[in-house]
DNA sequence: ATGTCAATAACCCATTTGGGGTATTTTATG
DNA sequence: CATAAAATACCCCAAATGGGTTATTGACAT
């Protein structure tokens, strides 16, 4: 018995995981059709790609999220281990918040939308190849709201005043009362009374709870 | 005295600031010569713009980082509130993680190179203006591998039990023991011995260590 | 000058937390 | 079946936390 491995350094080679024969067929007709790509694999299910695909030298895997049975985005957290260098492209129909981060953090590194044209669809597995992360401008857009959300401070926070915003820093570090109190040159009592001041402002009765409270998370 | 208030349903009105005096005319004559954009003003610092921007109508902002004085992200940061519905496009020669994350953090929505070629400079100014990001696949790539670092805990927590994982999670929400236990079914002194065994493991002594750890932040 | 706010500090007291044990039961796993 | 790991539970005890209260000081505005 022998086993083929196909290596091709002038191709960049990809598999397919979509559901939909259709768009399967035309993603692959797609692709081998054109110079500088080939499809090796397609395959119609999660569990279908988790079985062959990994031994397989693959530059480019485009997935699709919905899938019977194990979804996409599990199917890709499977794969990810056994094939580290292989990038991964969502293409799927969803654009809404929970599957974009949900896609990107899970390892995804590009992200585009079913109505993408082929000649923009071949452009983005080649970019993807060499480094980049292909998505379009409202996919991208998400990405950068959500980043934004992420690094303000709740408004409730902007109430307190520079002493307690300093010693609710101390707080998220772990530190204890008589560590700050060390820190700032200023008594273990007063440390508390800041605190206190702070889980008053924030409505909290808790470390924990206050810092949730401060920098949403 | 009259006011006049440019208002021009055709034209993308943009603004620059940038210092360099033959980029700036550069992209001035850039935007005046191609259709559905116009150019109205143009700033070489950041104290300039910030005297004389804001009371304009302006749908997008050309903005460079590196200025004289004030840097570009101040500058943006000191306009934004006087400018909610403007769109600012930070165009500079840093593609280095800090000034890409901390401009689209502070509210900047798209970020390109200078690098960009004019085509694609207009191409841009007109993705943001339709609410996109544009931003190039390289810069993309790190705002998505940001996103990858963050969601990601760190390895200690996988020597974690299913039960320890499960009881870090209350943890994380504030739960007092007490209402750990009340939610598990299990006794108060069962949680505290797992939290125990949580902090051993993870080489910590008080609650927010083990989320500092558990959870980078 | 009067009043408010921020920061400082102290006191009492109950609850929570966490370190050190030990022990029983359940669940995998060979 | 035997053994190990995980989950359960309880004990003693010291330290940390947080609620409530009162008081002094300096800064700043009315």
């Amino acid at each position: 018995m022998y086993i083929y491995i196909i290596m091709n350094e002038d191709k960049i080679i990809v598999s397919i995981v979509e559901d939909i024969d259709d768009i399967r067929d035309a993603l692959r007709v797609l692709i081998n059709g054109s110079d500088g790509f080939e499809c090796i694999h397609v395959y119609a299910d999660a569990e279908e790609a988790l079985e062959s695909m990994t031994k397989k030298d693959i530059n480019v895997v485009l997935m699709d999220i919905n899938l019977p049975g194990m979804d996409g985005i599990d199917c890709m957290k499977a794969l990810k281990p056994a094939m580290p260098n292989t990038q991964i492209m969502m293409c799927t129909v969803y654009d809404d918040d929970d599957h974009i981060f949900n896609a990107l953090q899970s390892g995804a590194s590009g992200y585009i939308l079913k109505r993408t044209s082929p000649a923009q669809i071949l452009e983005a597995i080649r970019d993807l190849h060499e480094g980049g992360s292909p998505m379009s401008s409202e996919i991208a857009r998400r990405v950068v709201g959500f980043m934004q959300k992420k690094g303000k401070p709740s408004k409730a926070v902007e109430m307190l005043t520079n002493r307690e915003t300093e010693i609710l820093d101390f707080l998220a570090k772990g530190y204890l009362y008589k560590e700050i109190a060390t820190e700032l040159y200023i008594s273990k009592e007063t440390v508390k009374k800041h605190i206190h001041n702070i889980y008053n402002k924030l409505h909290v009765q808790t470390r924990t709870e206050a810092l949730n409270k401060a920098f949403k998370r």
